[in-house]
DNA sequence: GGCCTTGTACGATTAATATCGTACTAACCG
DNA sequence: CGGTTAGTACGATATTAATCGTACAAGGCC
């Protein structure tokens, strides 16, 4: 079974920017490089977090780190600490309540 | 009567991206960026073609054009030439088709 | 022709972003 | 404890992108 956010609460959770605060080009701007659109779509097709390594990413260690911020800052992903891993997962409802379709579109392009 | 797109096919069209060859990253980055949005949002309300004048920008004549420029080149939107005036369509069929939603969806935001 | 309008082209500058290496922290395992 | 694993933080560099000013081109008008 599948771990809800509610039940990872308690956990290490990282701040990510409130959706009501993004603005959609922010969003757009996060989608619009390669490797964070792979790591979107990694996630997409994985339907449940995964960890930073489990990308197989080509960039170095912190040149991911700075990617994930990125996606974390502009609302796309959320994170949380387990143990030694820090987990990511799409914050898929919330950004489908925020900008209805758009996600989907990307998703589904191409 | 709205000009269609074909009968001005005898006049200075352009050239734009064809779209298949254009990927969804690049449309996102184009995207993207304020101004830029802007422009798409002004010529989706506008639902007809606009001279790059009137879009009343606060960047100077040189950076719009630069602007429309990436526009044309991530195949958002097509160009014509009349008298002294070019004027901008968005590609909203062919970006539906290529893309679909995706134009809806970043219009429908906010 | 001269002049205005509309917009481009080019080159320069500045700002933003992507990338990396190194040093570091925290959790786990023996 | 020391070593390993997973990832961050920081600082540097390189690349990309936004911005502007000036000079230019083409159409329309007098």
């Amino acid at each position: 079974m599948v771990t809800t956010r509610h039940q990872r609460s308690t956990q290490k959770m990282l701040p990510c920017s409130a959706l009501g605060e993004v603005r959609v080009d922010q969003v757009l701007r996060a989608l619009g490089e390669p490797v964070r659109l792979e790591i979107v779509r990694a996630l997409a097709r994985a339907e449940q977090p995964m960890n930073c390594g489990a990308f197989g990413l080509t960039v170095s260690k912190s040149t991911s780190t700075h990617h994930f911020k990125v996606l974390r800052e502009s609302g796309i992903i959320a994170q949380y600490d387990e143990g030694t891993a820090r987990y990511s997962e799409l914050r898929t409802t919330e950004l489908e309540q925020r900008f209805p379709g758009l996600l989907t579109a990307v998703l589904t392009a191409e």
